[in-house]
DNA sequence: AAGGAAACCAACCGCCGTTCC
DNA sequence: TGGAACGGCGGTTGGTTTCCT
């Protein structure tokens, strides 16, 4: 445990720890103050859950003393909104999510703050992490910028409505061709943010408010949606959840108990705008594009890993011959 | 089976706006 | 009123895990 994780300037300044642990020289130097940094420990976790469970958040640098804790009140503050606030949701990003976060991203860029407030129980360290892993990998396959237009184009015609015909896919298999109230949800907040199927563009159903409707969809039906137990955390020691374990044993106050249905219920009136700009673009992907028959045999459609499997190699090979014509 | 590459993600950093004293 | 402290944000790092050859 005791590892160097000393990063970022110290390291690019040259300066070194031979432990987590590092010696801070306080003001007036009567005292040296041993600052622990690294990952945290299950004690220190408990020690800071403890703290607010009794006396709320609050000024992280005094909170950290007052805790016990040899930490910086910026490491407090992140590890509570990250790991251990118990509205905080963990496990893999939903289709539904993930759909979200392309939407939001297109609309706001890297504001990982603003559109995590618009995933209940998602940090923005999580969705800027996502954004970083899985969106950036593509462009990356695509060998384009991936703030450049081409690519944004095909997050927003291609990827976008294959995760709606993903997500109205799993609805599908999971409730049985039955209109269980969990399709219709799905198709309907889908049809209202405009996404009939992929390739096709239908039109709003706004409301006198210009809302969508503000249909909820509960994403639970993907078996990605798992909340993720007991785990090894990155360093070999075993891990406790912060959700599923650490945050449940203790006796919460409470504050955020009624939370959980949150997030459970994505909420995707936020999406209005949407509709209108999935009206065709500068036609990159209207050339004889027809999803229908790739997706027969896509598993990106039948049930894979949508996560990881967004292009086939068919669409690889074509937006890059798409990318070279048109840089 | 082993080694390398890629992916994942926790935790750090600096910057900057806000709040406090 | 101005400097210090704090809080929030986005960017980055690097250790571990998983995948690939």
């Amino acid at each position: 445990m005791e590892m160097d994780h000393a990063r970022g300037n110290s390291m690019r300044n040259g300066h070194h720890h031979g432990s987590a642990t590092v010696q801070l020289q306080s003001e007036d130097q009567e005292e040296l103050e041993e600052l622990r940094r690294g990952p945290w420990t299950v004690e220190e976790d408990f020690a800071l859950i403890n703290y607010i469970a009794h006396h709320g958040e609050g000024r992280w640098n005094s909170l950290a003393r007052c805790a016990g804790l040899k930490r910086t009140g910026k490491s407090c503050r992140l590890r509570w909104l990250n790991y251990l606030r118990p509205d905080v949701r963990r496990g893999n990003i939903t289709l539904e999510e993930q759909l979200m976060i392309l939407e939001l991203h297109s609309r706001w860029g890297n504001r990982w703050s603003k559109i995590a407030q618009h995933l209940p129980g998602r940090t923005d360290n999580e969705i800027k992490n996502y954004w970083r892993t899985r969106v950036q990998k593509h462009a990356k396959q695509l060998k384009c910028d991936v703030d450049s237009k081409q690519f944004k184009d095909t997050m927003r015609y291609l990827w976008m409505p294959r995760l709606v015909e993903r997500i109205q896919a799993a609805a599908n298999t999971t409730t049985g061709a039955s209109s269980s109230s969990t399709t219709t949800n799905t198709n309907s907040a889908i049809n209202n943010m405009g996404i009939a199927s992929a390739g096709q563009v239908v039109l709003p159903q706004a409301n006198a408010n210009g809302n969508l409707g503000g249909v909820q969809i509960n994403p639970s039906f993907t078996s990605e949606n798992s909340s993720t137990g007991a785990s090894s955390d990155s360093f070999g020691r075993s891990q406790l959840s912060p959700v599923s374990e650490l945050t449940d044993c203790y006796n919460y106050p409470a504050v955020n108990q009624n939370q959980n249905q949150d997030y459970l219920q994505p909420n995707y009136q936020q999406l209005g705008s949407f509709t209108e700009s999935l009206i065709s673009p500068s036609g990159y992907f209207n050339q004889g594009l027809d999803f229908q028959p790739m997706e027969q045999t896509n598993p990106w459609v039948a049930g894979g890993d949508a996560s990881d499997n967004m292009w086939n190699v068919e669409d690889i090979w074509f937006l890059q011959q798409q990318f070279n014509t048109n840089i």
